[in-house]
DNA sequence: AATGAATGAGCCTTCATTCAT
DNA sequence: GATGAATGAAGGCTCATTCAT
């Protein structure tokens, strides 16, 4: 069983996985299709069969990991806006987030690098969404603030609290709570 | 007199200034030198006369904006760590931010960029003593998240906030309002 | 029966249409495989099973198409001289470039490109061939000069009076006559 | 004296020389820039220093030896058409076709690979210029292709007669009379 | 204080071709 | 009769940097 699709190498799942691992290492810029393929012990040229170009592999490598955030978005909008809500929603975003931690690292990082590469759009696109789900337009600035701080909190964990002590659970459970609680704040100033 | 050091300083101080425009742009390697010499209308290697290295440029722009930010540490490490001087230093680190902000709105985007170029260390070095003098070791994790969070909440508000309504000046006031509020509650926990 | 006989030249002679037009089209250095194997459906791993090189391809639609061409080289080196043959002859030419007409625009706009593509050589030769019959080697340099120049308008006619009003075969029988006229002259001075 | 000048080396020059040679030798896309400065003995970068892109390359020269065409067909479209001034247009054409022999081979050539390099418009444009002088629109087809074939004579016999018995200037001066006669016959039909 | 000329390294991409299946 | 996967070579181009002037 499973034979035949075994046939069907693995190499563009390595590919897209040696590249997402150097793109947040290095860098979009400064990972080059050289150092992809060399990694894999395969020729620039084995590339370029897999994905049509370099952003080709971002882009690829973007959407398959993203799925679980859309998904998360279109339930968040099909929801009424209470407080319990939002903080499921903060909840799974979290967690969406530590499945793809190294693509959101890689994405809070290369920002500059990503502006014209279409894809910065849907990362924006996506954060928007979902932005816009849990703060309320009318609402004071602060409020408002605390929202965006709330979401930028939960990145930040992915990536930036190494510096603290305590395991990487442990961190992304309080960062998880000090969003909690901003969001708190601003649903109830409402 | 003066004519003549005004002189000297000029074309230093205008590529300076277009570099940093064109940094915080598109990024720090997406910028190149040709772009930055065609906006001067100078050759590139009159550049190099000013400065050794391209990175020379970012670091000597990091040097010249960064100044008061060195004297809040400082400031900062020698004062006791009493709430209300918290408080008054998020306040002045803000309008630090505001002075320099195309600058620090660079270092947040070109995070990856900075990686290898001996300049991020600078950068991280600074908000890890500002971190340091806000947050205690000690405190539980929610609360040195909280910390973290007022740091970061502050540096998005540069660049970040442009989506919501409001002016700057306000948005970047709200932004100290969150930013304050987190530190005060880190603060009074312990 | 038959129907197995058609089916295997099927693809093979798919590729050589579709290669001519392209060739003709873009020119032959500008057309890859990639582009054929596209537009036939195909991979460019099936041209390879039916030609060996890209040169074949070329090659071998050339020999298809230029039969007639032999037979007409043929069949003027048997003739005696006559002004009345070579009237003949350069309306059976003239015909014989009508029935393959796009590789022969091929051959005259990418003269360059194939001046190393062995088949360039067989082009050549043909013409010269042609020539041989037309021309008298002792004539004045400006009666022999008639005949290239005869043969060339005949060339030009198939691709070269897309300006001209009227349609093409008026504009094929005019550079005919233009032809005859060339020759005819360049005969009777002798 | 001319020692300021003599700074500016000749390496321009020398590129536009060595480029001709070759684009004209091999075709446009057989010849690779690494060809080319290799016979220069200087990089490839040094190329760009010079010249934008490859086609700028070629775009230069062209308009470097074009003057004289463009200056001919000026003089022909303020002239009356007279049969003597025709006359006069082919000998002036072919003398400055001669100037510029190696270009025009090569623009002969490479039809197929300038067709989408802006400069072939620029090519067809100036031939076709100087068609308009020569032939009347509203004269028989054969007489119009008469025309055509004076001027692709006048081409071809910078190439295309190395055949033919006789010295260069010779051939072109035979080829300069078939191509007055055959516009003379097309200018008394009228 | 700045330029003109050039370099060496490297980049992304495309190509014709091969071969096991 | 054709495909999927891969290769080696090369191509055009850009970049940071150097240095004599």
């Amino acid at each position: 069983m499973g034979t035949h699709t075994q046939r069907r190498t693995d190499t563009r799942q390595r590919i897209q996985d040696v590249a997402l691992e150097l793109f947040a290492e290095q860098g979009y810029e400064k990972t080059s299709l050289r150092e992809i393929a060399e990694r894999l012990e395969v020729t620039k040229a084995a590339l370029y069969y897999h994905f049509k170009t370099k952003e080709d592999i971002l882009i690829s490598v973007f959407q398959d990991l993203t799925g679980p955030l859309d998904e998360l978005v279109a339930w968040g909008e099909a929801q009424e806006r209470t407080l319990e809500f939002k903080k499921e929603l903060l909840r799974r975003y979290s967690e969406a987030l530590n499945q793809a931690a190294p693509l959101f690292r890689f994405m809070q990082e290369n920002q500059a690098a990503l502006r014209d590469l279409k894809i910065g759009e849907l990362f924006k696109d996506r954060v928007h969404a979902l932005l816009g789900v849990l703060k309320d337009d009318t609402a004071p600035l602060p409020d408002q603030v605390r929202c965006v701080s709330a979401l930028f909190t939960l990145h930040a964990s992915m990536f930036l609290l190494k510096d603290l002590d305590g395991d990487f659970e442990e961190k992304r459970l309080a960062a998880l709570e000090v969003a909690v609680d901003l969001v708190t704040q601003a649903h109830q100033h409402a």
